[in-house]
DNA sequence: CGTTAAGTTGAAGTGAATCAAGTACCGTGG
DNA sequence: CCACGGTACTTGATTCACTTCAACTTAACG
């Protein structure tokens, strides 16, 4: 199942991804905006914001994925998901002046784009006409954390939410004439900390859906040929 | 326990809210967005709108309180919490062209303002600069889920849940010089439908934490004389 | 004063966490 | 090439917190 390629899953997030941020800017606001960024190289499991922090940069995932989580004192962790290229992180609470809320750290090698806190705002105060692609940003991460409530809070079993995670991932690839194709590189811990079960949980619930023929799975790529029988196992809504 | 005025909590909810949503529009815009408005009364427990359901209307919420909830068809519910005077409700679905992600239901008597999706898309497109507004709104859509993530994904028990789930609520009360005084009209399932657990374990636990002298209830008041103690024994990060 | 909704309490059942032990896999370096 | 160490995965046994079910009490309201 280990998968050493670095990259969550082989496609996009919540939503295909089709813009970024300086989408619908102005030819010279993206110029402006282009100047104010310095992209940087980082390595996977490279921590890029932490809860809690001063917010000190707005970042632009320019190549590669972040993982998104919330975490607590006791070690406690929820992964939110993995932000693609085209994401901003950070923006939420830039924006507001509150402290970081979420947690981000690379899992593949990555191209990111940063802007100090005070350079983006004195950018939104001058142009004010891009606050309209913040909104546009954080009704992403309203999706994506009501999204996570929606898995925690409404499936009522292990089972419910796995299938609900993994149809939730389905939604987001292209689909083959034999199913949909998953690869994914997430371990099951990390699966785990997606659906908030433990990590034996999780290999349980694999060989029961393999069992029930709910999916196949070949190394890191997870195969499932037939969604409606996961969805009404799962008793989705 | 059992309470009548029809209101959640004595207070406010996530964050105290010191301004609404036509905060910070010139004069002008003000009173053009006005105008698009149309209030009315609406009684307890009617639904303003619901998940699944094409946006039609934006609505601002003048006076009473609003029940804001995830619901699955098999039943189950998860209460994201109680929207209060000055909150928008909508904004996000409306705004970025996709159907209600929320079932919105007034728990009191409320003055609601709202106006018609293209009419409001039509005066952000005239005020671009309202933008920063709808990203304000936004912003707080997302600090509500995120606190639901963290409420339902990061405490391990049902203790732990609903000391958190007090303490937020504590957060945003005005304190009294022995204690905090929490005025709460929520019945014991709706609070087991805010931190996902059952009617019954929210019984039991009201008494356990009684009995550890983490808090005295009468009547529908609930002082919570010693936040330390809570805090210390919900593990709370 | 009767009806309905909410709260309380006990008993039984269970799903999933935890603990523990073992296996498979991959990269490294002798 | 194989021994080694580390990480991830697997599987079984045990335990427990919570749900569910059921019976009962209390409170609110016409």
């Amino acid at each position: 199942m280990r998968n050493t390629n670095g990259s969550g899953w082989g496609h996009v997030p919540t939503a295909a991804r089709t813009r970024d941020f300086s989408d619908q800017l102005s030819p010279e606001e993206r110029i402006e905006l282009e100047s104010l960024r310095t992209s940087s190289y980082y390595p996977p499991a490279t921590t890029l914001l932490v809860e809690q922090q001063v917010p000190d940069n707005v970042f632009f995932l320019l190549t590669g994925q972040v993982k998104i989580s919330l975490n607590s004192s006791a070690g406690r962790r929820v992964i939110l998901g993995m932000a693609c290229p085209g994401e901003t992180l950070g923006l939420a609470s830039v924006f507001s002046g509150s402290r970081y809320d979420i947690t981000a750290e690379t899992v593949s090698p990555c191209m990111i784009a940063s802007i100090a806190c005070e350079a983006f705002l004195g950018f939104l105060r001058r142009h004010p006409s891009a606050y309209v692609n913040v909104a546009r940003e954080l009704c992403l991460e309203c999706a994506r954390a009501c999204e996570q409530v929606r898995r925690l809070g409404l499936a009522v079993t292990a089972s419910a939410k796995l299938a609900r995670f993994l149809l939730d991932q389905c939604a987001v690839t292209p689909q083959t004439e034999n199913g949909t194709r998953l690869f994914c590189a997430l371990t099951h811990t990390e699966i785990g900390e997606c659906i908030g079960v433990s990590r034996e949980t999780v290999t349980r619930l694999f060989c029961d859906f393999r069992s029930r023929e709910l999916l196949e799975s070949r190394g890191s790529t997870l195969i499932i040929s037939n969604r409606r029988a996961l969805e009404t196992y799962a008793g989705i809504e």
